[in-house]
RNA sequence: GGUGGCAUAGCUCAGCUGGAUAGAGCACCUGCCUUCUAAGCAGGCGGUCCUAGGUUCGAAUCCUAGUGCCAUCACCA
């Protein structure tokens, strides 16, 4: 039972008792540190129903609710504000209600509430960066959180696995690969693959300059450079099934799926369902027809085909080539309506993809609401920021970016640095330690890019590593593997479970409200899209622990039952820990 | 130029539906390891909440205008 719940009704009756006036709303924030109390009522928001002196008020107030609620043991009132202080008994019995509770914070899932969430959605023609790894972690932060929240989720991607890309990759690879395979240079598919992108770009680069050189215009060069044209002749033999070209592409895209696949699971993250853009590119051209024939969309002279969105402040938008193909648009509208025909209980979609694309899927929604669909009032594209480097941005095909894989192994080689210099690691075997660098380095890692708002850009500088003290991933987890320590010790005292305490020390109490707050942050999190307020949440209560931790002694108690009391509360927390960073999609250590 | 996002301590970031003296971490300075793991705790230093107006009893938060950075406005994806 939530505290305000319960005072909300009481203070509306206190009011109607004492001034004889209904309120409509009551207005409750945890009372600040440096006063008396645990939870206050702003009285100032009542003034514009119950006239007079807001503190006169809330003396009041607080008069008939020490007298009439058991759980308000007393109050004072500071200018507009009236601090109650709530029963040590009231969070002891809370405490009892979900101790035992193994879900606690999660909801039941509705079956009926599917929802799909998008997330990485990578090309075939190059290794993962860093720019993929928040992509990833966020959307499958978003996908665990909505999945605590009590939706049925399908986790999912659009492989972007044709195009004039994966064409630059191939030819480059045919004329210069002289046959290499990943088994033949020891390389990750992602990564040759991705090398012969970045070799397309440097002879293209050298072509455009050498016409130039020849007085060519640097437009017309661009345009005109031979191994560009090769590409795109290249790309209309794929696309009309050319039996060469399609082996190609076969063989390389598995050599990077591969690749993508470590590079997955090393990540921690999965998928339900897969998309290939190679599967759904020509769909929506029938939505498209349709949707002309009803008058959403108009033909051009030149046969295109458009939606007129400037009633809805937007700008004209093309839906279809004058030579009948599908732009992006046209692929995206097919998709959507393709996903809830295959999985016909989703009702919802998330779209996990950069803030460049905000324009484009504004105006996706719009067009889907327009066509008439129901599940397109609950389409959210979960926009986030760039990452960026101070050398400016990531560009695959100029070799400027910060590779995932390498990433995630040099955050291990410190997190082991760091532990090799702590030694507290004695009777661990060299893989349990290599596992457990692992949990902590990647825990930095995703700790670090997910307590940042998705929406902000985030400004990575590999000089300078990512932190393992303060707010971090590791702090977090070391403060779990202390809790773990002291489980293990006290799972050898015996102690009797069903002793109950009285009387709260105040770092008990602030960490029971701290523990309260569990559920609810789960909810505004899913309502947000947001794995940052786990995040932040999740430090708040290991600060809170910490600092009970280091002023009250556990196991040094004297009195059992207090020890009991206190081993169940560290437990609780430890719980809690675990099952946030579940949601966050970070491991936690045993030790560290 | 139109549209969208962002702007808070030296740096990285919190700040929920407007509420008390704007909070953390890093960095810098003090203390605390023979007692449950010091990747910790306790404390100090540090602010024109981009600017100017407005709404309100009350604005970092809402509104308007402006400034700066980023993105976008393709028969690319």
């Amino acid at each position: 039972m939530n505290i305000q719940d319960l005072l909300e009704t009481k203070v509306k009756e206190a009011v109607l008792q004492v001034f004889e006036a209904s309120l409509p709303t009551v207005e409750f924030q945890p009372t600040r540190k440096e006063f008396e109390g645990d939870v206050t009522v702003v009285i100032f928001s009542m003034l514009r129903v119950v006239k007079g002196n807001p503190v006169q008020i809330g003396e009041k107030i607080g008069a008939y609710l020490v007298d009439q609620v058991a759980e308000v043991t007393s109050f004072n009132v500071i200018k507009g504000f009236l601090n109650l202080v709530i029963s040590d008994s009231f969070y002891l019995t809370s405490f009892a209600a979900i101790k035992n509770d193994d879900s606690f914070g999660s909801v039941k899932t509705n079956a009926e509430d599917a929802v799909m969430v998008e997330y990485s959605s990578p090309n075939t023609n190059k290794p993962l960066h860093l720019g993929h790894i928040r992509n990833n972690l966020l959307g499958y932060s978003v996908a665990e959180i909505l999945k605590a929240a009590g939706k049925k989720v399908y986790k999912t991607q659009i492989i972007n696995d044709r195009g004039i890309h994966i064409c630059k990759s191939m030819l480059a690879w045919q004329k210069f690969g002289k046959g290499e395979t990943p088994e033949s240079t020891g390389l990750k598919g992602d990564k040759l693959v991705g090398n012969y992108y970045v070799t397309f770009d440097k002879v293209y680069k050298k072509e455009i300059a050498d016409l130039v050189e020849i007085g060519t215009d640097k437009a017309l060069a661009e345009k005109e450079a031979p191994i560009l044209q090769e590409a795109q002749q290249m790309l209309l033999k794929w696309e009309a099934g050319d039996e060469e070209v399609v082996a190609l592409w076969k063989k390389m895209n598995q050599w990077v799926y591969k690749g993508f696949e470590v590079t997955y699971k090393n990540l921690g993250v999965d998928f339900d369902t897969l998309y290939y853009e190679s599967d759904t590119y020509l769909l929506g051209k029938d939505v498209v027809a349709a949707g002309l024939e009803k008058g959403i969309f108009f033909r051009k002279d030149d046969g295109s085909v458009w939606i007129d969105l400037t009633d809805d402040g937007l700008d004209e938008k093309i839906v279809l080539r004058s030579d009948g193909t599908a732009v992006y648009m046209t692929q995206d509208i097919g998709t959507a309506i393709q996903r809830v025909k295959d999985y016909p209980d989703v009702g919802g979609m998330v779209y996990t993809v950069g803030n460049e694309q905000d324009y484009h899927f504004k105006v996706l929604f719009l067009i889907l609401k327009k066509l008439g669909f129901s599940w397109a009032d609950n389409l959210f594209h979960l926009s986030y920021g760039m990452v960026d480097l101070p050398s400016g941005k990531m560009k695959s095909r100029e070799g400027t970016v910060v590779d995932a894989d390498d990433l995630m192994a040099d955050m291990a080689t410190t997190a082991g640095n760091i532990a090799e210099e702590l030694g507290k690691l004695e009777g661990y075997s060299a893989d349990e330690k290599q596992a457990l660098y692992q949990i902590i380095g990647l825990g930095a890692l995703k700790y670090y890019i997910l307590k940042v708002d998705p929406k902000k850009r985030i400004l990575f500088n590999p000089e300078e590593s990512v932190d393992f003290q303060g707010n971090t991933g590791p702090f977090i987890q070391y403060t779990y593997a202390r809790i773990q320590s002291i489980l293990r010790k006290a799972s050898e005292l015996n102690l009797d479970q069903h002793v109950s305490v009285s009387e709260l020390h105040p770092k008990e109490k602030e960490l029971l409200k701290q523990l309260q707050l569990y559920p609810e942050t789960i909810q505004l999190a899913a309502a947000n899209f947001s794995p940052a307020l786990i995040a932040n949440y999740t430090y708040d209560l290991v600060r809170e622990f910490n600092s009970f931790y280091q002023n009250v002694s556990i196991l040094g108690e004297e009195d059992q039952a207090k020890i009991a009391f206190r081993v169940q509360l560290a437990q609780k927390v430890g719980d809690v820990i675990a099952s946030a960073f579940k949601l966050l999609g970070i491991e936690v250590p045993e030790r560290m």
